[in-house]
DNA sequence: CGACCCATGTAATACGTTACATGATTTC
DNA sequence: GAAATCATGTAACGTATTACATGGGTCG
């Protein structure tokens, strides 16, 4: 796990699309970045909280009677960039499939082919998912944000390419084993 | 993060393939599983002290004096395979350079570019990497095992080879930005 | 005999999810 | 006015890393 939370990351960048909510943060962290990023609710708040504390955030009266929004401060404009500069953190891995197949000779060569097709059947699925994306966005005003999402979104197809060449490739071994 | 640790799943996979010591357990971890798990000292001692309270491993004396190793039980035998028949958990994503590139206004391409290719740099040394340890696998004598880490080894590969072409896409990309 | 590796373990701390509790507002 | 959604937050629990503490064996 990384040394500090990168919560405060998500969040803060999240932020710098304008005032949230903190149930609004966590809609686009879950329907815009879900593809590579996530949050919980046990993390936002919490998140928010120390960030206006830290005087990185601030409330502002939101529509809805009662209710308020958080925006960043202008010290939490600087921060973020700040933050988003200091190097990428990666996590330990975990690939709990590639586990179960380097002891393929414990599971059988017929388990196996069912978890690698069912990934094969997953990756096919985000596949299709991702290009919907890709055309939902490439039909929004060219302004330098689209851009960036592009880049984001060719990164998940690639990915899920190559796993389904790495399926086919492995199913046709696992066959003749 | 998963409901039960697969801490022990990892623990039990290893030493399935003979008696061993905690330490030699990390050691086969980082250096064997490493491109797809990994597993912290805090994590294997508790593993195995838990396994032996549960009769799934038992220890016996090892060659140094007074050193002792790790050995599958029938039981644990048993219940290596159940526990990789269970459904692949999945780790949340958390991609850290894909959060910057989708806020890369606030990075500023140049930046982005930069990120981009150390990603690139770290991905073709990480397919060196896995050609090397691809040779010496394929030397390896012909037992069903090294049919099973090829896979591994390639699953790698075209995670890697996807990442190089992503990378070459997206700078050409932020060239033109 | 000093450095390095093998070996075991714990404590402090951080990170993160899930479930629970609560209530307002909107929509049908 | 019932159901769904918006909204905020906490508590319990589980997971994992890092640093620390300790000592035996090996090799130059």
């Amino acid at each position: 796990m990384p040394r500090t939370t990168q919560t405060d990351v998500a969040v803060l960048a999240v932020l710098s699309t304008g005032p949230l909510s903190g149930y609004a943060v966590r809609e686009i962290i879950r329907d815009d970045l879900g593809l590579f990023w996530s949050e919980s609710f046990g993390q936002i708040y919490p998140s928010l909280a120390r960030l206006q504390k830290e005087g990185l955030v601030e409330t502002v009266p939101g529509e809805r009677r009662g209710s308020s929004l958080f925006r960043l401060t202008g010290a939490g404009r600087e921060r973020i960039v700040e933050l988003l500069r200091e190097p990428v953190t990666t996590v330990p891995p975990r690939n709990g499939l590639l586990l179960r197949l380097a002891f393929g000779n414990l599971l059988g060569a017929r388990a196996c082919a069912e978890l690698v097709s069912e990934a094969r059947t997953k990756a096919t699925a985000q596949l299709e998912e991702l290009e919907r994306i890709r055309r939902q966005v490439e039909a929004e005003p060219d302004e330098p944000q689209r851009a960036y999402a592009l880049m984001t979104i060719s990164a998940g197809e690639h990915a899920a390419r190559a796993a389904v060449a790495w399926a086919d490739e492995t199913l046709a071994a696992l066959e003749s084993l």
